[in-house]
DNA sequence: TGATTACTTAGTCACATGGCTAAGCATGAT
DNA sequence: ATCATGCTTAGCCATGTGACTAAGTAATCA
C-alpha cells in the first residue's frame, strides 16, 4: 500500500460531496455538456463549475471545449486507486482476524495440554 | 443506488485526509489508545483528537474510555457503503460500455445489409 | 498527598470550501 | 450586424477545516 498517496486525498475529497457524486453518476451513462449536467441542480453556474473543476483536478473527469460548449466525460478507471485502498484496508482487517483466530486456537490448544 | 446517502458524505470526506487514512491503516492491525495512535504524528493532541472525532462521526471507528485511557477500534464493515457506491459506479460504466458496443455492432450490421 | 499521565475543553487563527452576483467574452443563430 | 447562448472570470461572503496554545479534569502512580 502506498504510504501517502496524494491522489487519494483529492479523489476521496471529491467523492465526499453529493453534488459531485451525482455528476459522476450522470456521466457514467455518457458524456454531457456543462449546461446539461447542471440542469438538475438549483445552483448558479459558477458554483457548479467549481464542482466540475474539482472532479477534473481529481482526475475523475475530463472536459473538452468545442465552440462554446464544454463536454465532460468520465475518466475510465479513475476510481481504481480509491477502490484499491479500500480493498487493501479490507485485506489488512482480514489478516488481523486470521491472526486473532490463530491466537485463540493456540490458546485453546495450550489449555488442553 | 441510494439517491443522496448522507453517510457517504462523511465517510468519503473522512477518507480524504492522509492522517485519517493512516489512522485507519493502523487500526486495521488492532485497537489502540489515543496516545499510541497519535505517537507517529507531529501534531498537538487536540488537533489529533479532531481527526478521531471525524472518523467516529463517520462511523468508521468506535472509542471507549476506560479510566483515563480512550481506546479506539475499527468498525468492521464501515467501508461497505463507500465500496458499494464505487462498485455501483463501475457497474453503471460497464452497462454503458455494453450499450455502446451493441450500438456499434448494430451499426456495422446495418451497413453490411 | 502530590506528581504524572491521558485526555479534554476553550479559545484563537489562517486558509479552504461552497455558495452568490455581476460582468466579460467568445460562438452560433437570425 | 445583432442578439442569445454557454461558459468564464472576478470578487464577495458565510461557514467549515485543521492547526495551535493554554488551561482544566480525572485517573493512576510513587
Amino acid at each position: 500500500m502506498a504510504k501517502h498517496d496524494p491522489s487519494l486525498d483529492t479523489v476521496f475529497s471529491a467523492l465526499g460531496d453529493p453534488t459531485r457524486r451525482a455528476i459522476l453518476e450522470r456521466l457514467a451513462t455518457g458524456p454531457a455538456s456543462v449546461s446539461d449536467l447542471s440542469a438538475p441542480f438549483a445552483m448558479a453556474m459558477p458554483s457548479f463549475m467549481g464542482h466540475l473543476k474539482k472532479l477534473e483536478a481529481a482526475g475523475l473527469i475530463t472536459s473538452d471545449k468545442a465552440g462554446r460548449v464544454r463536454t465532460c466525460a468520465l475518466v475510465p478507471g479513475a476510481f481504481a486507486p480509491a477502490r484499491d485502498w479500500l480493498s487493501a484496508q479490507k485485506d489488512l482487517w482480514n489478516a488481523r482476524l486470521d491472526r486473532f483466530d490463530a491466537f485463540v486456537t493456540q490458546l485453546a490448544k495450550d489449555q488442553s495440554e
